[in-house]
DNA sequence: CTGTTAGCGCATTCAG
DNA sequence: CTGAATGCGCTAACAG
């Protein structure tokens, strides 16, 4: 099956009777050659089953690899079956795949970049990398980096006004003043627990999407003249409905129990719906329920969800697009509210 | 930012007065070298910011890239979305992770695999690529390929009796010999209308899935005494609701209208019992759906799909743990029938 | 245990 | 337009 020899550049000029620079050029620089002695070599090439010149070869010595690396902010295992951050990868994806340039995916919770960093162009990093150290070294990387949803302080940046969205949200949700919010953050604090938020000033200094969207939320209720009770901001630190579940249980089963949900992602509201409505609790007569992302499953579920629709595919694309363009600027794209069953 | 000077092998080396090979060494090879030895060159590695051998080089040289591509049988961008397809990436990715191999997420629709074949130590596929010319390439390749749900005669696969379970979840379907049945095929031709299959028997000989499990049905009819009318075969290109809706609106607008719907995706059955809803008829009293997939919508929605369940995420394991074994055998994974609402 | 040498496969000078 | 020479950054074989 594998008779054919295995050709290199200098076997196959060797074999054409030519110089290696006469092939090489026949494949790349066709201004370097006659057209018709360009046409013979690659007829020949073919024919010998010689598919041009060794990619990774090349790559080492042009030092350009036609290849990003995807930074997730989890492993790739979990952020596959996320359904935001796979719209995010769509919009990358239908970007790249016109550019002719590879995606690698890269696990947010691995070690150490340099397992991948010489065999790519750059990164876009969707979301800051559960481990801190990765962030590190994105910052020291001699390379392109996009980053989306946080910043390095370094290259180019695209995101949301996390702290507007969260705010105009909220003050669709809150009602009254008598209304008792509670708030169920995502990655509030830097470790896996899920729990109470004790102390919310501090709370992450750093301008992290939590702590952006946890300002607006804030905001409005000062806004609404609301007062937060004890024990109503939770960490959870992962979108997933196995840990929303465990938090919004807790936080249901709560006396006096809360009747305005505050939800830092869709997952995590429709996970809280869902067991709300398990215990026979009524939207949004008992309780009212806001998210934040917008994914379809908001849209098709009963009652629909209200929320905050991120354009996900959009921002994938733009990224990608300032990744290509060499962009070295912050851009904040648009966000939209969502109504829904509870507001 | 990058005062840092950008160290090689060699230059460091030189900077520490020792032979490059032995700087190699400290950090390929322990045991070529005194463990003093290795630790001080390490530390002063670290101390003037060289963080080990660059890894383009060290593959070209190995020939070893620790990455590999998943090439999918469709877009990136399309693939990202699929229930199916990111439950198998779940699995793989879970093992590659552990392994410590990169995923390089390659489309089916590409023109060639010479754009990555250079930079992995092999393939992975799941499902048939769009484009037949990447076929005949991976059966060329000299690397590592392990096929998923459809097979090259080379080489490591994976997949599911699709014939047999075909076959037992119409059985479950098909009640009496009165039923009248309509198959809403997937990729049954090789082009990309959405139409009635005129030609039974001039469908792709190849055993394609969509061949291995429209035998496995029409099985069943003959099993069960029915007969197949006339334009009662579907082919949808691709899995997706936006395709499906247009046969299925047509399907269930023909006079007379089936009333057994054996489809060979979940996302085709649900869009078909969605449509279904819309116009007004009842699962089972007026039509029964069945799929084939096991996704996760499918047990959330009312009435809930009846189908086989694939354990696609097992699927990713198992073609992923082949991969790194380097086995070279056939692999056919159990399935699960799940009755639902329809039987 | 250490250093020297010869490539991995290629692209780019620079003479001719 | 062509061909010889140099090196991208590294590792493996060998010699000391």
């Amino acid at each position: 099956m594998f008779e054919e020899k295995k050709w290199t550049l200098k076997s196959i000029a060797e074999k054409l009777g030519v110089s290696n620079a006469t092939v090489s050029n026949a494949f790349n620089r066709p201004d370097q050659l006659s057209e018709k002695r360009r046409k013979d070599i690659l007829a020949a090439c073919a024919e010998l089953g010689y598919s041009g010149p060794n990619k990774a070869a090349q790559s080492l010595r042009k030092g350009k690899f036609d290849t990003v690396a995807l930074v997730l902010s989890d492993s790739v295992e979990y952020m596959v079956s996320d359904p935001v951050a796979s719209h995010f990868m769509k919009g990358v994806a239908s970007v790249l795949a016109r550019e002719k340039i590879n995606l690698l995916l890269f696990s947010g919770s691995a070690e150490h970049v340099n397992s991948v960093v010489d065999f790519v162009d750059g990164f876009i990093c969707y979301g800051r990398p559960r481990n801190p150290l990765l962030v590190e070294q994105l910052k020291q990387v001699r390379k392109k980096v996009v980053t989306v949803d946080f910043d390095i302080q370094r290259n180019a940046s695209v995101g949301i006004d996390n702290q507007s969205a969260a705010h105009e949200i909220a003050q669709l949700a809150i009602q009254s003043s008598d209304d008792d919010v509670a708030i169920m953050g995502l990655r509030l604090l830097d470790h896996n627990a899920i729990c109470y938020v004790e102390d919310l000033d501090s709370v992450v200094t750093e301008a992290s999407v939590a702590h952006q969207r946890l300002k607006g939320y804030l905001s409005a209720l000062s806004f609404k003249d609301v007062t937060l009770k004890k024990q109503r901001v939770w960490n959870i630190p992962e979108s997933r409905s196995e840990c929303a579940s465990i938090a919004a249980k807790q936080a249901l089963n709560a006396t006096p129990r809360a009747n305005v949900f505050l939800c830092m992602s869709d997952i995590i509201a429709l996970t809280l719906m869902n067991e709300a409505t398990k215990m026979g609790l009524k939207i949004p007569s008992d309780i009212r329920v806001v998210g934040f992302d917008g994914i379809d499953e908001g849209v098709r579920c009963n009652p629909p969800l209200a929320t905050v629709h991120q354009f996900s595919e959009q921002k994938g694309i733009k990224a990608a697009q300032m990744f290509v363009d060499g962009a070295n600027h912050e851009e904040t794209l648009p966000y939209g509210i969502r109504e829904g069953g509870s507001c």
